[in-house]
RNA sequence: GCCCCCAUCGUCUAGUGGCCUAGGACACCACCCUUUCAAGGUGGCGGCACGGGUUCGAAUCCCGUUGGGGGUGCCA
């Protein structure tokens, strides 16, 4: 089985975003199709109700290409959607009939509940199997499970045994005639050739039957990998209704691919030596299902984001500024358009690059410089001016900064005179121009930024922050 | 209930019988640097779930217990 060519596939559902844990199932796949050169293959299930389904499509598409999987990619085949399929899947549950591995059942789920009840045991009991029913219209197909065990081959878990007396006669057809996914996922994945499915560990259970519906339909099972899911903290699999699973979301906050693609790897999963933060192409070389841990893995938001912290810091201050882009145009930003001045922005990039961890971040420690006022964080700027001689240091900057040379050391020496005559360091002397300046006591460094500001708004806003107390500044 | 999977610091992991006094990273704490905040540097806290074996030797192998997770649909 092992020599067949190499084609792996992964098989979302479009549920209207793109799960983590997904992402990082494709990213495994990939990772084995890159460097083995085998084959990517995108199928889409949307044999449920697939409402609005070329959108979601789309997003799949997107979000796989944002994490470098790129459908122009050699390595890459697809999307196939699975509901153009229906007719060879049912055509293959026909060839199961006529061979005796299936048969209908014109059980409803309400009856198969009855017969549980008065038995005591759980499940469909495999009523219908010898009744030789014809099909018919509301009659399910149901795989006839033989007897014995049946053995997974896994290359993350090793061998794993099932007793195929605990496996109930699942339903292949349904009473309408359509397809279950078992059936049509094996199904797929059989004329598509696949020879390695590589899924989360959830689909372990589907596994048997999903192997004897191979043996049934003649075919050598494919070597299957299951790794482990990822969880939340309290340590449940990753749910769209509690955790915050979206791909795009975490792109829109400013995750850097790079940085996601390399935290997703080292879930499950560790780089040799002692750094994890790795290039693809060192992944791409290094990855083996064999070395994938067994048990879950938490997604942990702090960790990605450090990881961004260290691709952020990575780039040239060019690439910071091209990155922060989208950020500084967007329609969400708090200042006025026409205020924003991109060349004060690209001084300020350096200096900024190196205090954030998303992109995100970057607005609101540089909305000051573009703001018509700096918005005054009412708790910061009344804790800074109870300060002994805040107020003071405050009116004697507004007179030295009226002659002072208008650069940054300049300002940096003529401030730390005025704290010294008040016993002040630096770092105190500064927090009531900082407050009064930007709106803040943190942000970044200050005296660079009056620079920017210039004179005239840097005083105006020092006098601004001083007619605060009533007796106004000037 | 039944079936299956899993078990190293709080978290992600290294470790495949002696190199383990269990290594790294995130988080946390302290200190240094410092113009606030970061970044950076130094140090610290903290773990082999438990009990039996096997072995000269067990985080590593076996069994059991406990604990967690997944599955159990005419969903995918």
């Amino acid at each position: 089985m092992s020599d067949r060519p190499l084609r792996l596939r992964f098989a979302p559902s479009p549920t209207g975003f793109f799960h983590v844990g997904g992402a990082r199932t494709a990213l495994y796949n990939w990772a084995i199709a890159l460097r083995e050169g085998g084959t990517f293959v995108l199928r889409i299930e949307d044999t449920d109700e697939a409402r609005n389904q070329p959108e979601w499509t789309q997003g799949i598409i997107d979000a796989l290409a944002w994490i470098g999987i790129d459908t122009t990619d050699p390595h890459f085949e697809g999307p196939y959607f699975q509901s153009a399929y229906a007719e060879q899947h049912i055509a293959a549950a026909t060839r199961l009939y006529e061979a005796g591995h299936a048969y209908y059942c014109d059980l409803t789920g309400e009856q198969i509940q009855e017969r549980a009840k008065a038995s005591g045991k759980q499940g469909y009991d495999n009523y219908s199997r010898d009744r030789g029913l014809a099909p018919g219209p509301g009659r399910v197909l149901r795989f006839r499970v033989p007897a014995g065990t049946t053995v997974v081959h896994d290359l993350v878990r090793g061998e794993v045994e099932f007793d195929n007396a605990n496996i109930e006669d699942f339903v292949l057809l349904r009473g309408s005639g359509s397809p279950m996914f078992l059936l049509a996922n094996v199904v797929d994945d059989v004329t598509m050739r696949i020879s390695h499915v590589v899924r989360a560990e959830e689909h372990l259970p589907n596994t048997p039957k999903q192997q004897m519906l191979w043996q049934a339909l003649g075919e050598l099972p494919p070597v299957w990998a299951h790794v482990p899911v990822l969880v939340n903290e309290q340590r449940k699999k990753l749910s769209k209704r509690r955790d915050k699973v979206a791909v795009e979301q975490y792109r829109d906050e400013g995750i850097l691919a790079d940085a996601m693609v390399n935290y997703l790897m080292t879930l499950g999963w560790a780089p040799a030596g002692d750094t994890e933060i790795v290039p693809w192409s060192e992944v791409v070389e290094h990855f083996r299902l064999e070395d994938v841990k067994h048990s879950p893995a938490f997604f942990d938001i702090k960790k990605l984001n450090a990881f961004n912290g260290e691709y952020i810091r990575a780039m040239s201050v060019a690439e910071f500024i091209e990155s922060s882009a989208p950020y500084l145009t967007s329609d969400d930003v708090p200042w006025p358009r026409e205020l924003f001045n991109p060349v004060v922005f690209d001084e300020m990039a350096a200096l900024v690059q190196e205090r954030v961890s998303r992109l995100d971040e970057i607005v609101p420690m540089v909305d000051f410089l573009f703001l018509a006022d700096p918005v005054i964080d009412e708790a910061a700027f009344t804790k800074v001016m109870a300060a002994p001689n805040a107020v003071a240091v405050l009116q004697e900057t507004i007179g030295a900064y009226e002659t002072a040379e208008w650069d940054a050391d300049a300002l940096k020496e003529t401030l730390e005179a005025i704290g010294a005559g008040y016993e002040l360091k630096l770092g105190k002397t500064q927090a009531p121009i900082r407050v009064a300046v930007t709106g803040r006591s943190v942000g970044p460094p200050l005296f660079e930024a009056l620079v920017l500001l210039g004179r005239d708004e840097t005083q105006r806003r020092l006098r601004g922050a001083l007619s605060r107390f009533g007796d106004a500044g000037a």
